[in-house]
Formats: structure tokens, sequence, C-alpha cells
DNA sequence: GTCTATAGCATGATAGAC
DNA sequence: GTCTATCATGCTATAGAC
């Protein structure tokens, strides 16, 4: 038996990441969860950190003990969602078969990144909707980060590009602004209940690679 | 020399639209340029009053002589972006040759809603920028307005649908969103100077109607 | 860790002079 | 019509009790 002052034995990080068993872990993750319900729905200035503690049975004041502003705060929860969106599609393409072309990954892509934008309780619709409401200090820290996430998107399409799978008569990043668009405008006009997320994200892919009009004849 | 004590003429509605001479309207209307950029481009919660009272050379209290609140400003604001790009598509329609199906209707309407979404100094990209984030009383009222344009477009698709000239296996709701999505996305990455409006809007027009993936062969 | 209480600050809106 | 000056409000953030 060792007789080390060190208490109790360090869990690997990723343990820690798994189970939160501290209660100021606890909390500061049921924290965010209410944040980011509220800043979405109320939008960034009407919500109100008492709205906030409201939500889940505490006084403003007391959010002070986890986070340092109400910055900070709309900040965490944009980080995560745009954490969230990125993490989900990367698992996509890692699980397709080894068989899959460049389209198919683009629209596995496609996909994802909707039923990620539009899914309840998720963090991803807070930061999309939220991105141009925050101070201009955050928005910059956010919008490098969704740049890391448009080179992925950039690399998908140059692959399939590259393989001749989609068309090269148009400009890339126009391309790309307008595919994220209409998956990301989604997240605004998505009524859950009335139509599954995979029918709408099976739909949009469908237009966007294949197109509306029709072939003649 | 008339004594009635109505000191001028009234002139017809169309004429007071069309030559604002009353110094009245025509401060208002440098009211509302300024709010719709200070209001776009800080967003609805970061612009103050006297932002925009600064950028015309006003003192904040003025404001209140041409309008009741901050609300109400910000409304006027959006209620004219709404309508200007609505005409703008409505125009477009109207000039297009007899000749012109449903498909090239469909495609004037994309193109033209674009164009409208990222000019500057227009109030179109104001209007999508700040539905989130202004006071639910007043997005209820401007939603009702993109409602309203909304059925314009379902009119299109629908004919458009019935001419056989787009593909009936999809939502047509699914579609009107995702095509205005991408759309309206617009309004947020457009740089003026990069590229020309009319080269971005033929591009998404072309990944809409014909699709991104190449025929094969 | 969470509470109560309050300091401190910013700004929307108003009143009245000019 | 626009100004100056001020009120009233509502919030973030802090301090200290428990």
């Amino acid at each position: 038996m060792s007789t080390r002052t060190r208490p109790k034995p360090r869990p690997k990080l990723e343990a820690v990441a798994e189970s939160p068993e501290r209660k100021c872990e606890v909390t500061r993750r049921r924290i965010l969860d209410a944040a980011a319900k509220v800043f979405r729905d109320q939008g960034y200035s009407a919500a109100r950190l008492s709205d906030i503690a409201d939500a889940i049975g505490m006084k403003a004041g007391s959010l002070y003990y986890h986070f340092d502003s109400r910055e900070s705060l709309v900040e965490a929860v944009m980080e995560l969602g745009l954490e969230r969106s990125r993490a989900a599609v990367k698992a996509k393409l890692e699980s397709l078969p080894a068989g899959a072309d460049a389209l198919d990954r683009l629209r596995a892509a496609i996909e994802t990144h909707l039923v990620m934008a539009v899914e309840q309780e998720h963090y991803t619709s807070a930061t999309i909707k939220l991105i141009w409401q925050v101070p201009p200090a955050i928005r910059e820290r956010q919008l490098a980060g969704q740049r890391a996430y448009g080179d992925d998107w950039r690399k998908l399409l140059d692959d399939a590009r590259r393989a001749r799978k989609i068309r090269s008569d148009l400009d890339p990043s126009v391309v790309r602004m307008a595919i994220l668009g209409s998956l990301n405008w989604a997240a605004d006009w998505f009524v859950p209940g009335k139509k599954t997320p995979a029918r709408v994200a099976h739909d949009i892919a469908a237009m966007l690679l294949e197109g509306l009009a029709v072939e003649p004849g």
C-alpha cells in the first residue's frame, strides 16, 4: 500500500469526459443545456441570465460560480454546437463502407449536417442562429472555427470534383456556401414532428445533387 | 388668394411617395437608411439609437420626433426590406418575354431574389439577418409578411411542377425552403467586390435546377 | 455551491428650451 | 425639428451570508 499523498487516482482524460461524476461538471452541463435553449429561442439580447437560471431552478447570481460572464456562457454554447456538428459528420464519413465514392461521401455529409442542424436539444441550431447576434469578438472567434469546418467541406467538394463526380463549371466556394445555406436555413424553419429530419435531408440532398429540373423526354 | 386656413394643397398619395419634397419625409428616409445599415451590421441588440443618430449627424433624442420607439424603427426597416425584394421579383417576372416557360420564370425569380439579398444599401439583407433578433411581437408580424411572399414562391414552384418542368418526387415545401435558404444565406457570406451578384446568382440557380452531380458518361 | 442584496452601468424614452 | 438634460428601467456582475 502506498503512502503517497495523492488521495485518489487520477482518471484518464477520456474517463473524465465520459463520467462527469463531479457535481461541478453536472451543473455546468445543465447550465449549458438551458442556455442553449434559451439563447436559441429568445435570441442573444432578449435572453436574460435570470431566464437561464430559472429554467434549472437556480438564481441568476449563482451562474457566476460556473461561468465568468454572460459572454463566456454563450461562447461555450456555440463552441459545443460547432464541435458536435463537425464530429457527427466526421463520424458518419468514417462509418461509410470502403466502397463509398466521393459522391456518396458528399451526400452523407449533407444529410448528417442537416440532421444535426434541426435536432432538438442540440446546440447546433443555437450556433447557427446566434452567430450574428453575439458581440464581434465572440463572433470572430466562432467564425474562425466555422472556417475550419468549412475546410472539411471544401475538401469533400474538391475530392468529388477531381473524381469527376460533380460538375466543374461552377464557382467552388459559391457551391459550398449555397449547400451550407440550404442546410443551415433548416434550423430556422424546421418544426419537429411534422416531417422527419431524415426525409428532409434526403430531399434536399436530392435537389442539390441531381437538380430540380427534370430531364426532357 | 385664398383665405382658407389650409396652407398648402394636399398632393396625391402617389405624388407623396415619388417626390418627398417635405423635409419630414426626407429625414425619415435618411434615418431608415442609417438604421438599416447599423442594425444589419451590429445586430439588433448591439445597435444603439445613438449609433443610428450619429451616422446622420443627429442626436438620439431627436429620432423620437420621427419614430415612436426603437422597435417601430426596426420594424419599418424590415417592412421596407421585404417589400423591396418582393417588388423586385414581381417586376422581373412581368418583364420576361411572353415565351418564357415556368422554368424560365423560376430561374429568373431565383436570380433576382439573390441579387436583392446581397446588394448593398438595400434593406433586404437587414430583413434577413434581423428576423431572429427582434422581439417576438415584431417577428410574428414580419413572418406573416414573409409567408405571403412565400406564397408567391409556392405558386412559381407549383406552376413549374404542373408543367412537368421540375421533378415531383420531392416535398414541395422542403424544396421551397431549401431554395430560399441557399439564397438568403448569401446575405451573410457575400462580400461586395469579390464576385458579381449576377455570377453568384447564375451559379446557384444552375446548381439548384440542374444539380451538382454530373451525368454519367 | 447557492443564496440574497445591491452596486454600477447603459440606454430607451420624455420634457421643455430654442 | 432638433437640441440638452434627465428620469426610469432593467440588467450584469459582485460581495458576503449560509
